[in-house]
DNA sequence: GCCATGGCTAGTA
DNA sequence: GCCATGGCTAGTA
């Protein structure tokens, strides 16, 4: 595993209840902003293995990315379970989006 | 080739 | 909408 992978799963691992982060703001932190979609993969990847919140990660604009038919609602039932609330337009509200400090 | 993204543009009201 | 990204999940040689 390369050190890009450790940190994205070391960043994610970190992500409070209750808060969202996005592809982008990941890998950016990671050291890579160009690398979003590498952040997906990571995802469906060792989301299982390393027991990530892999429920907190949506796209830039607050959506979910994950398909309905295959996680994506599951997704949106588990962060409404810790009290994030989606506007009419299936966004994230902005207030529950982490901005990486802890 | 694929894709759980993101940024920018064009067209409309 | 469109297309540049970029690492490996695919499939073939």
């Amino acid at each position: 595993m390369n050190e890009f992978t450790e940190k994205v799963i070391r960043i994610i691992s970190s992500i409070p209840e209750g808060k969202v982060v996005s592809y982008g703001q990941i890998a950016a932190l990671a050291g890579n902003n160009r690398a979003a979609r590498q952040v997906s993969w990571i995802l469906r990847s060792s989301s299982g293995k390393y027991n990530l919140p892999w429920h907190r990660v949506v796209n830039g604009k607050g959506i979910i990315s994950l398909p309905e038919h295959d996680g994506g609602n599951l997704q949106r039932e588990l962060l409404e379970n810790e009290g994030v609330e989606f506007r009419l337009n299936g966004a994230v509200s902005r207030e529950f989006f982490w901005n990486g400090s802890t």
